[in-house]
DNA sequence: TGACATATTATGTCTGCACATAATAACCTG
DNA sequence: CAGGTTATTATGTGCAGACATAATATGTCA
Protein backbone atom coordinates (compact mmCIF):
# COMPACT_ATOMS: atom_id res chain seq x y z
CA UNK A 1 0.00 0.00 0.00
CA UNK A 2 1.37 3.47 -1.14
CA UNK A 3 2.22 5.64 1.99
CA UNK A 4 2.30 9.37 1.20
CA UNK A 5 -0.17 11.80 2.41
CA UNK A 6 -0.92 12.80 -1.19
CA UNK A 7 -1.81 9.14 -1.82
CA UNK A 8 -4.36 8.14 0.73
CA UNK A 9 -6.28 12.13 -0.13
CA UNK A 10 -6.37 10.07 -3.89
CA UNK A 11 -7.24 7.03 -2.60
CA UNK A 12 -10.01 8.42 -0.25
CA UNK A 13 -11.29 10.80 -2.79
CA UNK A 14 -11.71 7.82 -5.42
CA UNK A 15 -13.75 6.07 -2.38
CA UNK A 16 -15.97 9.04 -2.39
CA UNK A 17 -16.01 9.68 -5.95
CA UNK A 18 -17.38 5.90 -6.66
CA UNK A 19 -19.87 6.23 -3.71
CA UNK A 20 -18.59 3.77 -1.64
CA UNK A 21 -18.18 6.06 0.95
CA UNK A 22 -21.49 8.36 -0.01
CA UNK A 23 -22.88 11.41 0.77
CA UNK A 24 -23.37 12.09 4.37
CA UNK A 25 -21.93 8.89 5.35
CA UNK A 26 -19.44 8.44 7.95
CA UNK A 27 -15.75 7.46 6.83
CA UNK A 28 -13.59 5.24 9.45
CA UNK A 29 -11.83 6.77 11.87
CA UNK A 30 -8.25 7.65 10.99
CA UNK A 31 -6.87 4.61 13.58
CA UNK A 32 -8.86 2.31 11.25
CA UNK A 33 -7.27 4.24 8.35
CA UNK A 34 -3.64 4.29 9.28
CA UNK A 35 -3.75 0.55 10.20
CA UNK A 36 -5.49 0.13 6.89
CA UNK A 37 -2.81 2.01 4.64
CA UNK A 38 -0.15 0.71 7.02
CA UNK A 39 0.97 4.38 7.79
CA UNK A 40 0.86 5.95 11.07
CA UNK A 41 -2.02 8.64 11.93
CA UNK A 42 -0.43 11.71 11.35
CA UNK A 43 0.02 11.03 7.91
CA UNK A 44 -4.15 9.93 7.78
CA UNK A 45 -4.55 12.91 9.70
CA UNK A 46 -2.89 15.42 6.29
CA UNK A 47 -5.21 13.88 3.99
CA UNK A 48 -8.16 14.35 5.50
CA UNK A 49 -7.42 17.77 7.03
CA UNK A 50 -6.60 18.23 3.02
CA UNK A 51 -9.87 17.68 2.06
CA UNK A 52 -11.80 19.21 4.67
CA UNK A 53 -10.19 22.18 3.41
CA UNK A 54 -11.41 21.88 0.05
CA UNK A 55 -14.92 21.28 1.46
CA UNK A 56 -14.83 17.66 0.90
CA UNK A 57 -14.75 16.06 4.08
CA UNK A 58 -16.80 17.38 7.29
CA UNK A 59 -14.70 16.71 10.46
CA UNK A 60 -16.17 17.07 14.21
CA UNK A 61 -14.41 15.91 17.48
CA UNK A 62 -15.87 12.68 18.46
CA UNK A 63 -18.47 12.57 15.98
CA UNK A 64 -16.13 11.52 13.19
CA UNK A 65 -15.85 12.32 9.84
CA UNK A 66 -18.09 12.36 7.10
CA UNK A 67 -18.56 12.79 3.46
CA UNK A 68 -20.02 16.60 2.77
CA UNK A 69 -23.94 16.07 1.70
CA UNK A 70 -24.18 18.81 0.41
CA UNK A 71 -21.10 19.94 -1.93
CA UNK A 72 -20.16 23.51 -1.14
CA UNK A 73 -16.98 23.79 -3.02
CA UNK A 74 -14.51 25.76 -2.08
CA UNK A 75 -12.76 27.84 -4.99
CA UNK A 76 -9.50 29.74 -4.72
CA UNK A 77 -8.83 32.63 -6.58
CA UNK A 78 -5.86 34.87 -7.14
CA UNK A 79 -6.25 38.59 -6.77
CA UNK A 80 -3.03 39.82 -8.71
CA UNK A 81 -2.08 43.84 -8.24
CA UNK A 82 -3.89 45.48 -11.74
CA UNK A 83 0.35 46.25 -13.05
CA UNK A 84 1.05 42.75 -13.02
CA UNK A 85 -2.22 41.17 -14.13
CA UNK A 86 -1.34 43.39 -17.57
CA UNK A 87 2.14 43.13 -17.81
CA UNK A 88 1.19 38.93 -17.64
CA UNK A 89 -0.06 39.30 -20.68
CA UNK A 90 2.58 41.22 -22.79
CA UNK A 91 1.31 44.57 -22.41
CA UNK A 92 2.54 47.84 -20.91
CA UNK A 93 0.81 49.01 -17.84
CA UNK A 94 -0.02 52.92 -17.54
CA UNK A 95 -2.32 54.83 -15.33
CA UNK A 96 -3.55 58.13 -15.00
CA UNK A 97 -5.14 59.74 -11.68
CA UNK A 98 -8.03 61.56 -13.17
CA UNK A 99 -9.41 62.88 -10.16
CA UNK A 100 -8.54 63.46 -6.66
CA UNK A 101 -10.00 65.52 -3.50
CA UNK A 102 -10.95 65.41 0.09
CA UNK A 103 -14.30 64.44 0.41
CA UNK A 104 -17.57 63.53 2.44
CA UNK A 105 -17.76 60.07 1.87
CA UNK A 106 -21.74 59.05 1.32
CA UNK A 107 -23.02 57.18 4.20
CA UNK A 108 -22.33 53.38 2.99
CA UNK A 109 -19.23 53.84 2.22
CA UNK A 110 -18.66 55.70 5.48
CA UNK A 111 -20.49 52.72 7.07
CA UNK A 112 -18.69 49.87 5.19
CA UNK A 113 -15.38 50.72 6.16
CA UNK A 114 -17.00 51.66 9.89
CA UNK A 115 -16.18 55.53 9.74
CA UNK A 116 -17.96 58.50 11.43
CA UNK A 117 -19.95 60.01 7.94
CA UNK A 118 -18.59 63.34 8.30
CA UNK A 119 -15.29 62.76 8.40
CA UNK A 120 -13.38 63.58 4.92
CA UNK A 121 -11.61 61.09 3.48
CA UNK A 122 -9.17 61.19 -0.15
CA UNK A 123 -11.25 60.02 -2.98
CA UNK A 124 -9.30 59.07 -6.21
CA UNK A 125 -10.41 58.00 -9.80
CA UNK A 126 -7.82 56.53 -11.73
CA UNK A 127 -7.63 54.74 -14.84
CA UNK A 128 -5.55 51.68 -15.82
CA UNK A 129 -4.56 51.29 -19.02
CA UNK A 130 -3.33 47.95 -20.92
CA UNK A 131 -0.84 49.28 -24.17
CA UNK A 132 -2.86 52.32 -23.59
CA UNK A 133 -6.27 51.43 -24.21
CA UNK A 134 -8.42 51.24 -20.80
CA UNK A 135 -8.43 48.37 -19.30
CA UNK A 136 -10.01 49.10 -15.56
CA UNK A 137 -11.16 52.32 -14.26
CA UNK A 138 -10.26 52.65 -10.45
CA UNK A 139 -12.60 54.24 -7.68
CA UNK A 140 -11.37 55.02 -4.16
CA UNK A 141 -12.10 55.79 -0.89
CA UNK A 142 -8.99 56.26 1.48
CA UNK A 143 -8.31 56.72 4.94
CA UNK A 144 -6.50 59.60 5.35
CA UNK A 145 -5.24 58.23 8.84
CA UNK A 146 -3.30 55.91 6.77
CA UNK A 147 -1.15 58.05 4.89
CA UNK A 148 2.42 59.71 5.44
CA UNK A 149 3.04 63.60 5.31
CA UNK A 150 3.51 64.54 2.89
CA UNK A 151 1.22 62.05 1.24
CA UNK A 152 2.32 59.94 -1.55
CA UNK A 153 1.73 61.80 -5.13
CA UNK A 154 -0.69 59.19 -6.20
CA UNK A 155 -0.16 60.60 -10.19
CA UNK A 156 3.43 59.25 -10.28
CA UNK A 157 2.92 55.88 -8.23
CA UNK A 158 -0.96 54.21 -8.35
CA UNK A 159 -2.79 54.15 -4.84
CA UNK A 160 -2.95 50.41 -5.88
CA UNK A 161 0.80 49.94 -5.81
CA UNK A 162 1.51 52.17 -3.16
CA UNK A 163 -0.99 50.01 -0.74
CA UNK A 164 0.76 46.85 -1.51
CA UNK A 165 4.42 48.18 -0.57
CA UNK A 166 3.58 50.10 2.55
CA UNK A 167 0.66 48.60 4.15
CA UNK A 168 1.69 44.65 3.47
CA UNK A 169 -1.09 41.90 4.34
CA UNK A 170 -3.92 43.48 5.61
CA UNK A 171 -7.01 41.61 5.74
CA UNK A 172 -10.51 42.52 3.75
CA UNK A 173 -13.31 41.36 1.54
CA UNK A 174 -14.09 41.21 -1.98
CA UNK A 175 -17.06 41.38 -3.63
CA UNK A 176 -18.12 40.49 -7.31
CA UNK A 177 -20.67 41.94 -9.53
CA UNK A 178 -22.01 42.99 -12.85
CA UNK A 179 -23.50 46.52 -13.22
CA UNK A 180 -24.28 48.58 -16.44
CA UNK A 181 -22.20 51.25 -16.89
CA UNK A 182 -22.39 54.71 -15.28
CA UNK A 183 -21.83 58.17 -17.42
CA UNK A 184 -17.95 58.41 -15.50
CA UNK A 185 -16.96 54.58 -16.30
CA UNK A 186 -18.92 54.49 -19.83
CA UNK A 187 -16.69 57.95 -20.57
CA UNK A 188 -13.52 56.69 -18.57
CA UNK A 189 -13.75 53.27 -20.21
CA UNK A 190 -15.04 54.59 -23.53
CA UNK A 191 -18.09 52.46 -23.75
CA UNK A 192 -21.43 53.68 -24.18
CA UNK A 193 -23.56 54.63 -21.07
CA UNK A 194 -25.20 50.84 -19.97
CA UNK A 195 -23.03 48.47 -20.84
CA UNK A 196 -22.00 45.81 -18.61
CA UNK A 197 -19.28 45.51 -16.98
CA UNK A 198 -17.51 43.30 -14.30
CA UNK A 199 -17.32 44.96 -10.81
CA UNK A 200 -15.12 44.18 -8.26
CA UNK A 201 -15.00 45.56 -4.92
CA UNK A 202 -12.66 45.61 -2.45
CA UNK A 203 -12.57 46.73 1.79
CA UNK A 204 -9.18 46.72 3.17
CA UNK A 205 -8.37 46.94 6.66
CA UNK A 206 -5.32 47.55 9.35
CA UNK A 207 -4.59 45.99 12.38
CA UNK A 208 -6.54 49.14 13.81
CA UNK A 209 -7.94 51.29 11.44
CA UNK A 210 -9.78 50.60 8.31
CA UNK A 211 -8.21 51.59 5.14
CA UNK A 212 -9.51 51.95 1.85
CA UNK A 213 -12.87 50.92 -0.58
CA UNK A 214 -12.12 50.32 -3.74
CA UNK A 215 -14.64 49.81 -6.77
CA UNK A 216 -13.20 48.61 -9.95
CA UNK A 217 -15.02 48.58 -13.54
CA UNK A 218 -13.30 46.02 -16.00
CA UNK A 219 -13.04 46.41 -19.44
CA UNK A 220 -15.68 44.56 -21.38
CA UNK A 221 -14.30 40.63 -22.10
CA UNK A 222 -12.77 40.39 -18.34
CA UNK A 223 -13.12 37.45 -16.83
CA UNK A 224 -11.97 35.91 -13.46
CA UNK A 225 -11.29 32.56 -13.25
CA UNK A 226 -10.38 30.16 -10.45
CA UNK A 227 -6.75 28.82 -10.41
CA UNK A 228 -6.81 24.87 -11.06
CA UNK B 1 6.38 32.13 24.60
CA UNK B 2 2.67 31.07 23.24
CA UNK B 3 3.11 27.50 21.95
CA UNK B 4 0.78 26.60 19.40
CA UNK B 5 1.22 27.00 15.59
CA UNK B 6 -1.83 29.77 15.42
CA UNK B 7 0.02 31.47 18.01
CA UNK B 8 3.50 31.18 15.54
CA UNK B 9 1.72 31.92 12.75
CA UNK B 10 0.29 35.09 14.30
CA UNK B 11 3.43 36.39 15.73
CA UNK B 12 4.99 35.20 12.05
CA UNK B 13 2.54 37.85 10.41
CA UNK B 14 2.79 40.55 12.61
CA UNK B 15 6.31 40.65 12.01
CA UNK B 16 5.77 40.97 8.32
CA UNK B 17 3.01 43.50 9.07
CA UNK B 18 5.33 45.76 10.66
CA UNK B 19 8.10 45.52 7.91
CA UNK B 20 10.89 43.77 10.55
CA UNK B 21 10.07 40.98 7.76
CA UNK B 22 10.09 43.33 4.69
CA UNK B 23 8.42 41.77 1.28
CA UNK B 24 10.77 40.08 -0.85
CA UNK B 25 13.31 39.24 2.32
CA UNK B 26 14.35 35.55 3.81
CA UNK B 27 13.21 34.58 7.17
CA UNK B 28 14.94 32.56 9.31
CA UNK B 29 14.69 28.86 9.48
CA UNK B 30 12.28 26.47 10.57
CA UNK B 31 14.98 25.36 12.83
CA UNK B 32 15.80 29.24 14.33
CA UNK B 33 12.20 29.40 14.75
CA UNK B 34 11.74 26.51 16.45
CA UNK B 35 14.46 27.82 19.11
CA UNK B 36 12.95 30.88 19.48
CA UNK B 37 9.93 30.02 20.32
CA UNK B 38 10.60 27.17 21.88
CA UNK B 39 8.74 24.37 20.36
CA UNK B 40 9.27 21.50 18.00
CA UNK B 41 9.85 22.24 14.27
CA UNK B 42 7.22 20.46 12.98
CA UNK B 43 5.21 23.35 14.58
CA UNK B 44 6.59 25.97 13.16
CA UNK B 45 6.39 24.30 9.59
CA UNK B 46 2.65 23.87 10.21
CA UNK B 47 2.65 27.53 10.61
CA UNK B 48 4.81 28.80 7.70
CA UNK B 49 2.79 25.89 5.53
CA UNK B 50 -0.38 27.74 6.59
CA UNK B 51 1.13 31.68 5.21
CA UNK B 52 2.47 30.01 2.36
CA UNK B 53 -0.68 28.51 1.00
CA UNK B 54 -2.50 31.92 1.62
CA UNK B 55 0.59 33.66 -1.05
CA UNK B 56 1.76 35.54 2.28
CA UNK B 57 4.93 33.30 2.26
CA UNK B 58 7.12 31.56 -0.62
CA UNK B 59 9.17 28.64 0.24
CA UNK B 60 11.84 26.65 -1.50
CA UNK B 61 13.84 23.66 -0.30
CA UNK B 62 17.49 24.68 0.23
CA UNK B 63 16.75 28.48 -0.46
CA UNK B 64 14.58 29.28 2.31
CA UNK B 65 11.38 31.41 3.41
CA UNK B 66 10.93 34.59 1.99
CA UNK B 67 7.91 37.26 2.37
CA UNK B 68 5.92 37.00 -1.05
CA UNK B 69 7.06 40.30 -2.64
CA UNK B 70 4.06 40.96 -4.81
CA UNK B 71 1.43 40.29 -2.92
CA UNK B 72 -0.79 37.92 -5.01
CA UNK B 73 -3.36 37.43 -2.27
CA UNK B 74 -5.29 34.25 -2.30
CA UNK B 75 -9.02 34.32 -2.23
CA UNK B 76 -11.79 31.54 -1.31
CA UNK B 77 -14.76 31.38 -2.48
CA UNK B 78 -17.94 28.64 -1.73
CA UNK B 79 -19.91 27.82 -4.64
CA UNK B 80 -23.14 26.77 -3.57
CA UNK B 81 -25.86 24.38 -4.86
CA UNK B 82 -28.53 26.74 -6.27
CA UNK B 83 -31.49 25.47 -4.49
CA UNK B 84 -29.11 25.60 -0.81
CA UNK B 85 -28.11 29.49 -2.00
CA UNK B 86 -31.82 30.21 -2.59
CA UNK B 87 -33.06 28.50 0.66
CA UNK B 88 -30.37 29.90 2.50
CA UNK B 89 -31.40 33.19 2.31
CA UNK B 90 -35.86 31.61 3.14
CA UNK B 91 -36.65 31.89 -0.22
CA UNK B 92 -38.39 28.77 -1.81
CA UNK B 93 -36.80 27.39 -4.13
CA UNK B 94 -38.10 25.98 -7.27
CA UNK B 95 -37.11 25.38 -11.10
CA UNK B 96 -38.23 25.63 -14.66
CA UNK B 97 -37.17 23.00 -17.50
CA UNK B 98 -37.22 25.77 -20.51
CA UNK B 99 -35.81 23.59 -23.56
CA UNK B 100 -34.72 19.85 -23.47
CA UNK B 101 -32.92 18.56 -26.93
CA UNK B 102 -30.06 16.03 -28.33
CA UNK B 103 -27.93 19.04 -30.17
CA UNK B 104 -24.52 19.09 -31.74
CA UNK B 105 -22.53 21.63 -29.55
CA UNK B 106 -21.00 24.80 -31.53
CA UNK B 107 -17.45 23.72 -31.66
CA UNK B 108 -16.00 25.72 -29.00
CA UNK B 109 -18.35 23.92 -26.60
CA UNK B 110 -17.10 20.78 -27.94
CA UNK B 111 -13.42 21.68 -27.73
CA UNK B 112 -13.30 23.01 -24.82
CA UNK B 113 -14.98 19.47 -23.09
CA UNK B 114 -12.58 17.67 -25.34
CA UNK B 115 -15.25 16.10 -27.69
CA UNK B 116 -15.76 15.61 -30.91
CA UNK B 117 -17.54 18.40 -32.65
CA UNK B 118 -19.72 16.01 -34.47
CA UNK B 119 -21.29 14.13 -31.48
CA UNK B 120 -24.62 15.32 -30.06
CA UNK B 121 -24.78 16.44 -27.03
CA UNK B 122 -27.82 16.78 -24.03
CA UNK B 123 -28.87 21.04 -24.42
CA UNK B 124 -31.03 22.09 -21.42
CA UNK B 125 -31.77 25.23 -20.48
CA UNK B 126 -33.34 25.74 -17.14
CA UNK B 127 -34.65 28.96 -15.19
CA UNK B 128 -34.04 28.75 -11.28
CA UNK B 129 -36.99 30.59 -9.55
CA UNK B 130 -36.78 32.43 -5.56
CA UNK B 131 -40.10 32.51 -4.34
CA UNK B 132 -41.36 32.00 -7.80
CA UNK B 133 -38.77 35.07 -9.46
CA UNK B 134 -36.32 34.61 -11.71
CA UNK B 135 -33.02 33.83 -10.14
CA UNK B 136 -30.65 31.98 -12.53
CA UNK B 137 -30.91 31.18 -16.06
CA UNK B 138 -29.08 28.13 -16.74
CA UNK B 139 -27.75 26.99 -20.30
CA UNK B 140 -26.63 23.11 -20.36
CA UNK B 141 -24.52 20.96 -22.14
CA UNK B 142 -24.19 17.82 -21.06
CA UNK B 143 -22.31 14.33 -22.28
CA UNK B 144 -24.85 11.92 -22.68
CA UNK B 145 -22.25 9.31 -22.09
CA UNK B 146 -22.58 9.85 -18.21
CA UNK B 147 -26.35 9.33 -18.39
CA UNK B 148 -28.04 6.06 -16.97
CA UNK B 149 -30.37 4.79 -19.17
CA UNK B 150 -33.44 5.70 -18.80
CA UNK B 151 -32.17 9.34 -18.36
CA UNK B 152 -33.19 10.92 -15.61
CA UNK B 153 -36.23 13.68 -15.81
CA UNK B 154 -35.00 16.79 -15.15
CA UNK B 155 -38.21 18.25 -15.49
CA UNK B 156 -38.08 17.18 -11.77
CA UNK B 157 -34.61 17.05 -10.23
CA UNK B 158 -32.56 20.10 -11.71
CA UNK B 159 -29.59 18.51 -13.60
CA UNK B 160 -27.45 20.62 -11.30
CA UNK B 161 -28.98 18.38 -8.15
CA UNK B 162 -28.54 15.02 -10.08
CA UNK B 163 -24.95 15.72 -10.86
CA UNK B 164 -24.17 16.50 -6.97
CA UNK B 165 -25.78 13.64 -6.27
CA UNK B 166 -24.85 11.01 -8.68
CA UNK B 167 -21.02 12.25 -10.40
CA UNK B 168 -19.68 13.92 -6.57
CA UNK B 169 -16.37 15.68 -6.36
CA UNK B 170 -15.34 16.03 -10.44
CA UNK B 171 -12.80 18.71 -11.11
CA UNK B 172 -13.15 21.32 -13.23
CA UNK B 173 -12.64 25.40 -13.57
CA UNK B 174 -15.07 28.27 -13.27
CA UNK B 175 -14.74 31.13 -14.52
CA UNK B 176 -16.70 34.81 -14.03
CA UNK B 177 -17.88 37.63 -16.01
CA UNK B 178 -20.39 40.08 -17.20
CA UNK B 179 -22.04 40.17 -20.79
CA UNK B 180 -25.06 42.23 -21.43
CA UNK B 181 -28.79 39.94 -21.84
CA UNK B 182 -29.16 37.95 -24.93
CA UNK B 183 -32.47 37.53 -26.19
CA UNK B 184 -33.13 34.36 -24.68
CA UNK B 185 -31.74 34.98 -20.92
CA UNK B 186 -33.55 38.40 -20.89
CA UNK B 187 -36.98 36.54 -21.73
CA UNK B 188 -36.22 34.24 -18.82
CA UNK B 189 -35.22 36.88 -16.51
CA UNK B 190 -37.34 39.39 -17.30
CA UNK B 191 -35.60 41.72 -18.06
CA UNK B 192 -34.18 44.23 -21.18
CA UNK B 193 -31.68 42.88 -23.94
CA UNK B 194 -28.91 44.36 -23.29
CA UNK B 195 -29.06 44.34 -19.60
CA UNK B 196 -25.69 43.74 -17.57
CA UNK B 197 -25.65 40.45 -16.41
CA UNK B 198 -23.18 38.08 -13.98
CA UNK B 199 -22.23 35.17 -15.71
CA UNK B 200 -20.98 32.06 -14.14
CA UNK B 201 -19.16 29.78 -16.06
CA UNK B 202 -18.31 26.08 -15.03
CA UNK B 203 -16.25 23.35 -17.06
CA UNK B 204 -16.65 19.76 -14.93
CA UNK B 205 -14.70 17.09 -15.72
CA UNK B 206 -15.11 13.09 -14.15
CA UNK B 207 -12.46 11.19 -13.88
CA UNK B 208 -12.55 9.79 -17.28
CA UNK B 209 -15.56 11.35 -19.38
CA UNK B 210 -15.86 15.40 -19.53
CA UNK B 211 -19.23 15.96 -17.75
CA UNK B 212 -20.87 19.29 -18.47
CA UNK B 213 -20.49 22.75 -19.34
CA UNK B 214 -22.57 25.17 -17.46
CA UNK B 215 -23.38 29.05 -18.04
CA UNK B 216 -25.04 30.91 -15.40
CA UNK B 217 -26.64 34.22 -15.98
CA UNK B 218 -27.86 35.39 -12.78
CA UNK B 219 -30.76 38.30 -11.96
CA UNK B 220 -29.35 41.71 -11.76
CA UNK B 221 -27.82 42.57 -8.46
CA UNK B 222 -26.70 39.12 -7.77
CA UNK B 223 -22.96 39.53 -5.52
CA UNK B 224 -20.58 37.07 -5.14
CA UNK B 225 -18.23 37.40 -2.11
CA UNK B 226 -15.25 36.06 -0.83
CA UNK B 227 -15.11 33.76 2.65
CA UNK B 228 -13.69 36.23 5.46
C1' DT C 1 -38.92 9.63 33.30
C1' DG C 2 -35.97 13.63 33.16
C1' DA C 3 -31.96 16.20 34.46
C1' DC C 4 -27.33 16.16 35.50
C1' DA C 5 -22.72 14.22 36.17
C1' DT C 6 -19.31 11.08 34.20
C1' DA C 7 -16.99 8.06 30.92
C1' DT C 8 -15.78 7.38 26.33
C1' DT C 9 -13.98 8.44 21.94
C1' DA C 10 -12.45 10.73 17.48
C1' DT C 11 -10.17 14.47 16.14
C1' DG C 12 -6.61 18.35 17.09
C1' DT C 13 -2.16 19.29 18.19
C1' DC C 14 2.60 18.80 19.95
C1' DT C 15 7.15 16.50 20.53
C1' DG C 16 11.42 14.34 18.81
C1' DC C 17 13.44 12.04 15.67
C1' DA C 18 14.54 10.40 10.94
C1' DC C 19 15.14 10.31 6.12
C1' DA C 20 13.88 12.28 1.32
C1' DT C 21 14.27 15.92 -1.94
C1' DA C 22 15.60 19.86 -4.31
C1' DA C 23 18.35 23.63 -4.92
C1' DT C 24 22.23 26.16 -3.86
C1' DA C 25 27.19 26.49 -2.81
C1' DA C 26 31.64 24.63 -3.00
C1' DC C 27 34.99 22.19 -5.26
C1' DC C 28 37.66 20.03 -8.65
C1' DT C 29 39.45 19.25 -13.10
C1' DG C 30 40.86 20.05 -17.80
C1' DC D 1 38.27 30.19 -16.27
C1' DA D 2 34.45 27.16 -17.84
C1' DG D 3 32.03 23.20 -16.97
C1' DG D 4 30.55 19.55 -14.47
C1' DT D 5 30.57 16.83 -10.03
C1' DT D 6 29.93 16.68 -5.14
C1' DA D 7 28.73 18.45 -0.58
C1' DT D 8 25.65 21.15 2.03
C1' DT D 9 21.39 22.77 3.66
C1' DA D 10 16.35 24.19 4.23
C1' DT D 11 12.19 22.43 3.47
C1' DG D 12 8.97 18.24 2.76
C1' DT D 13 7.36 14.32 4.65
C1' DG D 14 7.23 10.31 7.56
C1' DC D 15 6.77 7.67 12.30
C1' DA D 16 5.45 6.64 17.11
C1' DG D 17 3.77 8.28 21.13
C1' DA D 18 1.43 11.58 24.13
C1' DC D 19 -1.89 14.75 25.89
C1' DA D 20 -5.83 18.23 24.93
C1' DT D 21 -10.44 19.10 23.54
C1' DA D 22 -15.01 18.68 22.28
C1' DA D 23 -18.88 16.14 21.66
C1' DT D 24 -21.38 12.08 22.22
C1' DA D 25 -22.93 8.16 24.99
C1' DT D 26 -23.79 6.30 29.32
C1' DG D 27 -24.98 5.98 33.99
C1' DT D 28 -26.97 7.77 38.22
C1' DC D 29 -30.11 9.90 41.16
C1' DA D 30 -34.24 12.31 42.32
Amino acid sequence: MAAGWQDIRAEVLGRIRDRRWPPGGLIPTEQALAVEFACARATVNRALRDLAEQGVLERRRKAGTRVASLPVRRATLNIPVIRQEVEATGQTYRHSLLARGMVQPPVPVASRLGLQAGVEMLYLETLHLADGRPHVFETRWLNPAILPDPAPDFAVISANEWLVAHVTYTTGDIAFSAAAANQAEADALGLPAGAALFITERCTWGPVHPITLVHLAHRPGYRLHTML
